[in-house]
DNA sequence: TTTTGGGG
């Protein structure tokens, strides 16, 4: 490493004493568009920008050497100056951590001292960070895809650090600009560049798929399980790690790069992912991904079927949030609880081991407004009905200690008022209702029965708001 | 002064 840094060093305090040619611009870097790249073999020095349209994840080919495959596209190369027209980057490196890990499409990309050749009657750009090259990845949108704001600098790049020139920052905002426009007004990726979910368990190899988040539910310390659904209407079930891929979120639309049908899944239909498949999301101009959302509701039919067997033999969540908290992510109980947050309002997913009051008739109760007291509404003659109960809870992050977590739904003040099916009312005296209230918490207390819901702190006590019950 | 993979 000490090595590796001295001649770093020495090739960087080496360069700005190089002559300069007077008749060359006094740009370090000149930029390439990507239709006028030279092709000669000899050409081992290209430096260019391009916007990402799809790529791998970084992967292990053999010891000490990982790959990252992007297509890039510019305004002078693109599927809309002629179809199916893109420029392939394959970048090199010893390290799987020097690679780029492209989370969307849309964003730029800048590489420095390419090697390029003619491949499969395209261009193709070899990028060797073992030898000279670099990469910069710079959002082309207005967050970054793990949602910081965006800067005028990359939010990744290969090396200690990435250069800027005056012309970068131009040629950036040239770029984004065309970036969102171009993804505004295409698709992008063409509909024989993906495969409908109806129609992945017949296909003989790997392929894409262009799909909506339906549900992210986190299976274990290291794995979510997506839902989507895509316009074919099939709803896929598909391990996402959560280190290989935090950006993903319920509503979201995503491109699956190499997936495969699960043969051997017959409780629910899988997409199997390799070490190189990617999930990426969408630029947020993007006219395909707004479709795609717009189109695609949820559908809940293999939950249905299995709520209807004796066991749930697959986790099933009962609950929906309100949409406005599609951008909130999970906080597991172990951070809710014991976590140093100084939010408010948290979305957490568990399972309920037991509701209070244990007698279903009790869960609801009066509500004197003046006087803040709440009774039994046993052979009470009216007033304000509420919900009053406890949900003790667990979860992954808590399975393994003692401790019983309290989950409210209180809705003296409105939270949680629409959790339930049935409205608050005098279950004493109205059997129908009482019963609906009873098969909603056998519901919730049902093995492998999840719910996932937007919680509010209020003196220490996290209730529920914005949840309703879908089963 | 580097690479032999790329839809893996």
């Amino acid at each position: 490493i000490l090595t590796v840094t001295i001649m770093r060093k020495a090739v960087k305090k080496s360069t700005p004493s190089r002559p300069k040619s007077p008749a060359k611009s006094n740009h370090k870097y000149e930029y390439t568009e990507l239709s006028k790249t030279p092709l000669s073999s000899s050409d081992q020095n290209n430096h260019f920008y391009g916007v990402i349209v799809d790529a791998t994840f970084p992967y292990k080919v053999k010891q000490d050497r990982y790959i990252c495959v992007l297509k890039v596209i510019d305004p002078t190369l693109n599927p809309k100056v002629k179809a199916d027209q893109f420029a392939q980057v394959v970048i090199y490196a010893k390290r799987f951590e020097d690679l780029p890990i492209v989370h969307r499409i849309g964003d730029i990309i800048r590489v420095h001292r390419a090697h390029v050749r003619i491949w499969q009657s395209k261009t193709q750009f070899n990028v060797y960070l073992t030898y000279k090259s670099s990469w910069a990845l710079y959002s082309a949108d207005k967050y970054t895809p793990l949602g910081q704001a965006s800067t005028d600098g990359p939010y990744a790049f290969s090396g200690k650090k990435a250069t800027h020139e005056k012309q970068d920052s131009a040629i950036q905002n040239a770029l984004r600009k065309w970036a969102n426009a171009f993804f505004n007004q295409n698709n992008v990726i063409n509909d024989s560049q993906y495969t409908q979910l109806s129609k992945a368990a017949k296909a003989t190899k790997d392929f894409d798929v262009v799909a909506k988040i339906l549900q992210v539910f986190e299976l274990d310390e290291y794995t979510n399980e997506l839902k989507i659904r895509d316009q074919s209407g099939e709803v896929y079930y598909t391990l996402a790690l959560k280190l290989k891929f935090p950006h993903l979120k319920a509503g979201s639309v995503v491109k699956i790069r190499s997936a495969t049908h699960d043969e051997t899944s017959v409780n629910k239909k899988v997409l199997v992912l390799q070490h190189y498949s990617n999930i990426m999301t969408f630029i947020g101009s993007s006219k395909l991904a707004a479709v795609v959302s717009q189109k695609v509701a949820n559908e809940r039919n293999s939950e249905k079927a299995t709520l209807k067997n004796k066991v749930s033999m697959t986790p099933v969540v009962l609950t929906e949030v309100d949409k406005k908290h599609n951008g909130l992510t999970n906080t597991n109980l172990s951070d809710l609880f014991h976590g140093d947050s100084k939010d408010s309002t948290f979305r957490t997913c568990f399972y309920v081991t037991k509701v209070e009051p244990a007698n279903h008739l009790e869960a609801v109760k009066v509500y004197d407004k003046k006087t803040k007291k709440v009774s039994s509404a046993k052979g009470s003659k009216g007033g304000d009905y509420i919900y009053q109960l406890q949900f003790l809870v667990k979860d992954v992050s808590t399975q393994f200690n003692n401790n019983v977590y309290r989950i409210l739904l209180y809705t003296h003040e409105g939270l949680g008022a629409n959790f339930f099916p049935q409205k608050a009312t005098n279950l004493h005296s109205d059997s129908k209702a009482a019963s609906k209230v009873k098969e909603s918490v056998e519901l919730l207390t049902r093995f492998n029965s999840w719910v996932d819901a937007v919680v509010e702190r209020r003196n220490g006590y996290f209730f529920i708001k914005d949840t309703k019950l879908v089963f």
